[in-house]
DNA sequence: GGTTGTCAATACGCATGCGTATGGAAGGAG
DNA sequence: CTCCTTCCATACGCATGCGTATTGACAACC
């Protein structure tokens, strides 16, 4: 399928394997589908790892660490909280990708090769949103519950989506939605402490 | 592990398969493993079903329609529609349960075998989420997308849970956040297109 | 109490994935 | 050009899951 190149890197196993992961789950994470698919046999894969359970660990450590610490930091440049809120709940195609590695590393929580990794990458995005709430006046427990709410439905919606693609099709209703999304979950002007 | 009655009927399969598949997930429906739980053998399954497929689709069709449709009727007979939400977002062991399935279907969404059911699922709680906003006053837009936004949250916030059972551990905090969900989901009185 | 029907055990062939062992090709260093 | 490291192919044994075929146990019914 893919002779690109003839002699592959660690990096292209890991590549292989978040795609594998995001299209089949945990268990697309196999030796001998990804070197069929990379157009080589299992005696590469043996040479770059140990065995299945270390690609795993590099893949998700990969995804956990480095594209969401990477997606935060570029967020984190916005200085407006309410601005990097925005374009967090704005879905991409980028986004989507990685909402397909949530929803099959959800299913696999139980498992401990992913437990840990799902862990941190979830409480990033909520303390990131968290810290977007706190500047923009709440409090602390409401603050946190918010940066939950958000995240978690937006995390519901990349699920949703993907279970059943012509939920909200047309670009315009979908528009209409986040719209009215980020009304209720990051509110215009109002935001002290006070109910008003 | 279970040799409680010798003979097995078609239902025990189907549990079987729908416990396996909140805790496995999809490739967790698997006949042998199924038969040491069960403490039978492979000729048991053969004898109630032709093959793996027909137990996959028996039990996502006894979770979807049996499961979801009895759920939703129980909720459809509060009067209230505020309270009939109200009472729809107070997570339950139940719902628990019922969560973790949606999590493993969610990410075998590509699945012809489940593509079919899990819409439904989908569909049948957000209209119902629907049906309750637009008795609250809502008009047919806003009510749909105020529905979608309610059912991912909570789909969400299962799955946060189940990867990271300690989020929000303390009886308190958790009721305090499901608190500020129905407060900004389901608002308390205001209702109307009317914007307050 | 023998016959029929229901449910399950046993034994088999097949496919796929893991992991190992060993030999070989390709490219840079000298 | 030679050597040595890097990367991969081939071939094997093992485990697990699917599906089939055949036989057997137990119950109900007459």
């Amino acid at each position: 399928m893919a002779a690109k190149r003839k002699r592959l890197t660690r990096y292209d196993w890991i590549r292989a394997a978040l795609s594998a992961l995001g299209e089949r789950g945990l268990a697309g994470i196999a030796v001998e589908p990804l070197a069929k698919q990379l157009g080589v046999t299992k005696g590469s894969f043996y040479w770059h790892f140990k065995d299945v359970d270390a690609l795993i660990d590099a893949a998700l450590e990969r995804w956990a660490v480095e594209e969401t610490r990477e997606s935060i930091a570029r967020l984190e440049g916005i200085g407006d909280p309410r601005e990097r809120l925005r374009t967090l709940m704005k879905p991409s195609p980028a986004s989507a990708l990685i909402g397909s590695i949530d929803l099959a590393l959800a299913t696999s929580a139980s498992d401990p090769r992913v437990a840990k990794w799902l862990r941190q990458h979830h409480r990033l995005w909520i303390e990131f949103a968290g810290r977007a709430y706190r500047q923009m006046g709440y409090r602390d427990p409401q603050a946190s519950y918010r940066a939950t709410l958000a995240y978690t439905a937006w995390l519901g919606f990349v699920s949703l989506v993907s279970a059943d693609p012509s939920w909200l099709q047309g670009e315009r209703s979908r528009r209409s939605y986040i719209a009215l999304a980020r009304d209720l979950l990051v509110p215009s002007t109002e935001g002290q402490s006070g109910k008003h």
